[in-house]
RNA sequence: GGAGGGGUUCCCGAGUGGUCAAAGGGAACAGACUGUAAAUCUGUCGGCGGACGCCUUCGGAGGUUCAAAUCCUCCCCCCUCCA
């Protein structure tokens, strides 16, 4: 892997992470490499507020839309998927700035994942099969039994990430904790994190806004369609924030105006998580969405700093 | 006008003499997070104090009782039904 220097722009949903990195393709140009787990589908661009065409026609964009709605994706999966665009984005002579509100995907890609295969599909549908039957609890007794060190770690309520340690252990025949002692590897890039941050009750007015804003450019319609193509509200893809609501009232199991609260209500705790993880993050420089002059500076005068430590060339 | 039902902590909602600052849910706040991560999960959640505790709270005002959100009286408001 090249020693690439990129610009992650994080922050949470509504901050106008778009908007900034559309500043830096035109003072830089660059190109934009998606970070975000649902933007990843192609049949709801809307609904996960995928840049819009106009936008995209601005530079380059990789990594949105691109997914069917049955496929899952994973941080492991995205992260070798990331590394390639943000690669191919060099190669084309511009800045990669990667964008996007995932943080374990950020983190992934940025500072890689333990080495741990692929579960066995079998495996794991005997251990979901078997969590449903007897309960996190029970499974989580098991786990004690085989991975102390993961069951420490994870709340007997967590039924989720327990089976993700038991299927590990049942797969590969090692406990999840041993692979997590191999670190995964960093890639070589030179990094500025640059994140958005508002007000969480400033945002929310926003969000609501901009849930308005996708009903009335055809949100409904969108997943309506969705919906036809993939009639299974557990599919992946219909995990995101806004799908569950509005599917609920295609169903008819609530009036629009419930779906819209709910919506809001769900991105609201959503952006309160994304803020949460970011903040822990000491590398991130926090810009306000409202104030961006001087980011072209900051951007710069990075660049510039890079250039005289590691020479011409690393960028292109 | 008559007959019922109801007003509970930010919201919904349990609670019908002590074990009630009051179940449960939601919201909110804080947090965790290495392969589902827009996911999953945790803590706090009347005020003050380290705990024991003290103070304020269950529409309002009185009363009964050692003790009331819970019983009685009157008053205010809401809903349903009959007129």
């Amino acid at each position: 892997m090249r020693r690439l220097s990129i610009v992650a722009i994080a922050g949470a949903t509504g901050t106008g992470k778009t908007g900034a990195a559309l500043r830096l393709a035109r003072a830089f140009g660059a190109g934009v490499v998606n970070f975000d787990s649902r933007q990843v589908y192609r049949s709801i661009p809307l609904v996960t507020a995928q840049p819009s065409l106009e936008e995209q026609e601005v530079c380059p964009h990789r990594l949105y839309g691109f997914l069917e709605l049955t496929e899952a994706m994973h941080a492991a999966r995205f992260a070798g998927l990331a590394h390639e665009a943000l690669a191919e984005t060099a190669d084309q002579g511009l800045l990669p700035v990667l964008v996007g509100g995932t943080g374990m995907y950020l983190k992934a890609i940025l500072q890689g994942l333990s080495p741990i295969p692929d579960i066995d599909p079998d495996v794991r549908e005997r251990v979901l099969a078997e969590c449903a039957q007897k309960g996190s609890d029970r499974m989580h007794a098991i786990l004690v039994s085989v991975d102390p060190e993961a069951a420490a770690r994870i709340h007997p309520n967590d039924s989720q990430r327990i089976c993700r340690a038991l299927e590990v252990y049942r797969s590969s025949g090692r406990p999840l904790s041993d692979w997590q002692r191999q670190k995964g590897e960093a890639p070589p890039y030179r990094v500025l994190k640059i994140g958005l941050h508002r007000d969480l009750d400033e945002l929310t007015v926003d969000l609501a806004r901009r849930i308005d804003s996708m009903l009335e450019q055809g949100a409904l319609y969108e997943i309506r369609a969705a919906w036809k193509e993939v009639p299974d509200r557990t599919v992946p893809g219909f995990s995101g924030i806004g799908c569950p609501e509005l599917l609920a009232h295609l169903h008819g199991d609530c009036t629009l105006k419930e779906a819209g609260a709910m919506w809001l209500k769900n991105t609201r705790a959503y952006a309160k998580r994304q803020i949460t993880w970011f903040k822990r993050d000491s590398e991130i420089i926090w810009r306000a969405p409202s104030d961006l002059s001087g980011l072209e500076e900051l951007v710069g005068n990075w660049l510039d700093s890079g250039e005289d430590r590691a020479g011409a060339g690393e960028n292109q």
